[in-house]
DNA sequence: GTTAGCACTCTCTTTTGTCGAGTGCTAATT
DNA sequence: AATTAGCACTCGACAAAAGAGAGTGCTAAC
């Protein structure tokens, strides 16, 4: 037995239907809503196949039935086709940007609030990576006898700052001298250039300044490895309250406490996605209990044709892909576009 | 008829009870439970009396009685006993500070999740206030032409940044000279300061660089005026899904929703509590619907004696006021301590 | 290959009945 | 006058029973 056009509308039936009403769908309803031109017997009879197929399952008996993950993921391949977004929603996109396009953290923060709030699920985006973008300007201030902060200005608008022990003796001048020769010497090369292989170029040049040599070895390394090096933001939680798979106590729990924890977010988004284009990953495809009824859209969004960070969707696997993914794509391109603009010229 | 010794007790039984089993309690329940020496029969009229006063109430007929906010505000105010934290909290406290301790903000973060995991209910916790922290230093970049970016350090140790424009044909050396001037009129002057009065002789003093005046002020005025003054961390919502009264999907709803709403939220944590103290503001007393069946301990930490930020629990209103109370205090301690040593000389 | 008809299954909702916790009142006791 | 025992009564919680409805699978007819 294999699937033929008919089966595939049926499928599409049932899930279309399943994805708005989140019922169990019977022969009669898909009979009624959809016109197959055939009986609810025949519609029967190829959900009985459907069934066999793995595509759809029944709760129980004298259930309707309820697309499986492979149905799902049979849909996603072959079967949806994409939306475009509304007028509506697309004034709510140019709208929510004006007026907030000041550095970088802001756009993907901003981003991030549209994408929850146009799709109704959790959203989730991941700050681009730092270590493709260049070294603006870096200072180091003497915050106290012993302390100094290092700060790092990228060409994203990104600033980078951490706290590093210094000699007793150091003070201001001799850091500015340091943050001369930094600023020289790196300014407008990539994060992992300078990672790379300048160290050792750093060192000859500050040879003249014996006494703070190996302290400005030190800080190159420390604050160049800032703290987390990328940032997850993630909103519109309390959409997924909405949906009626979530009425249960129990699965918000396990899911907020997921959610929670910012490694198993990351994952979520990072894991194994081909770059480029709208990835859909469903149900146990996370690989993960906690959301084996969550499914996961994401994208990723580039700069200069560089992948630098990723978006993504958060919802049940009954979501609408066809939906989400259009609308995961068009934020994509908006995002990757709104960078470009603010970049051209920086780097 | 008035509040007497046995009424007190009573209605202290109640309250121990409630918020231990979240249950209704009976007249037998608080005669086995605590010895009182006297028969459920005395403590029906007991309870009778007190239910008069309005100090518990009766969720319906043949149900056992609950306190009244009324009930938790009298027991808040004269019974409740404070309690010490015990030996393996304080551990808790004292690991969770190890290591982290490198500017104010990863303090602020780090009392906030240890506030939730320890009292298992959502915690809330206000940045310090900027303008009594001082300049440490500030520092303009060019990103772009026309666009720079203003970085102002505070002796906290918060970095705040901004992006500005400017006009095109300012360069990196023009805005080298303006970060020069401003560092050494303004270093070390509070914000409040610098806001209030210290224009006027910036502008004097820039007047031998007559093509960058107007810029300079601008700069002064929007660097200063960041965003945002301050943040506020919100941990641990999900401990109080734990909470039986949060069973309801609904109540869950209406309460993160009210969360995910910033300045709600500083409404709940600023809203005219006296300084000093430990404060507590029962369901309705924190004027708010969503938060009817909440309550909010609220502790304000200070910096040098002035106060500079607020620390608070939020949890339902059967919560555990005295523990809280207790370990909300203690943290706040703790807190205004760690930052008095981070700026041990640093101001 | 398609469809109508029908018996059967299973969940969901409503109804009914029972149980028990808890109260309030009264009368007896201290 | 305060306390307590006794008892009738109320009301929600829970379980079992009954009924309704949706949906299936099978068979036989088209």
């Amino acid at each position: 037995m294999k699937m033929d056009a008919r089966k595939q509308q049926v499928l599409m039936a049932i899930i279309m239907d399943y994805i708005s009403t989140a019922e169990p769908v019977g022969s009669r309803t898909i009979a009624r809503k959809f016109d197959l031109g055939v009986s609810p017997a025949t519609i029967r009879n190829e959900m009985s196949d459907l069934e066999e197929l793995g595509y759809i399952e029944q709760p129980h008996t004298s259930a309707g039935r309820v697309p499986s993950q492979k149905g799902y993921r049979y849909y996603v391949d072959f079967l949806m086709k994409k939306k475009d977004l509304s007028r509506k929603e697309e004034e709510i996109i140019r709208k929510g940007y004006v007026n907030k396009v000041k550095d970088v953290g802001q756009v993907v923060a901003q981003t991030n609030s549209l994408l929850s709030q146009i799709t109704n699920y959790a959203s989730m985006i991941i700050t681009p990576r730092t270590d493709m973008s260049a070294l603006k300007h870096m200072q180091l201030v003497l915050m106290n006898p012993g302390q100094a902060m290092v700060i790092v200005v990228l060409s994203t608008g990104a600033i980078k700052h951490n706290m590093i022990e210094v000699p007793e003796g150091v003070n201001q001048t001799d850091l500015d001298t340091i943050s001369g020769v930094f600023n020289a010497r790196l300014q407008g090369l990539t994060i992992d250039k300078i990672k790379m292989g300048l160290i050792k170029e750093i060192y000859f040049e500050l040879s003249k300044h014996k006494n703070i040599l190996d302290l400005a070895v030190h800080l190159l390394e420390e604050g160049l490895s800032m703290e987390k090096e990328d940032k997850i933001y993630l909103g519109g939680v309390f959409n997924i309250l909405n949906q009626p798979e979530f009425h249960n106590i129990e699965k918000v729990k396990t899911l907020l406490s997921l959610l929670d924890q910012e490694n198993l977010l990351r994952n979520l988004l990072e894991r194994d996605y081909k770059e480029g284009g709208v990835t859909v990953r469903i149900g146990s495809e996370l690989n993960r209990e906690e959301v084996k009824d969550c499914s996961v859209v994401v994208a990723t969004y580039h700069l200069d044709g560089q992948p630098i960070g990723k978006i993504g969707v958060l919802g049940p696997t009954r979501m609408d892909y066809a939906w989400v993914v259009s609308v995961v794509e068009h934020m994509t391109l908006n995002l990757s576009d709104t960078l470009e603009k603010m970049f051209k010229g920086w780097r």
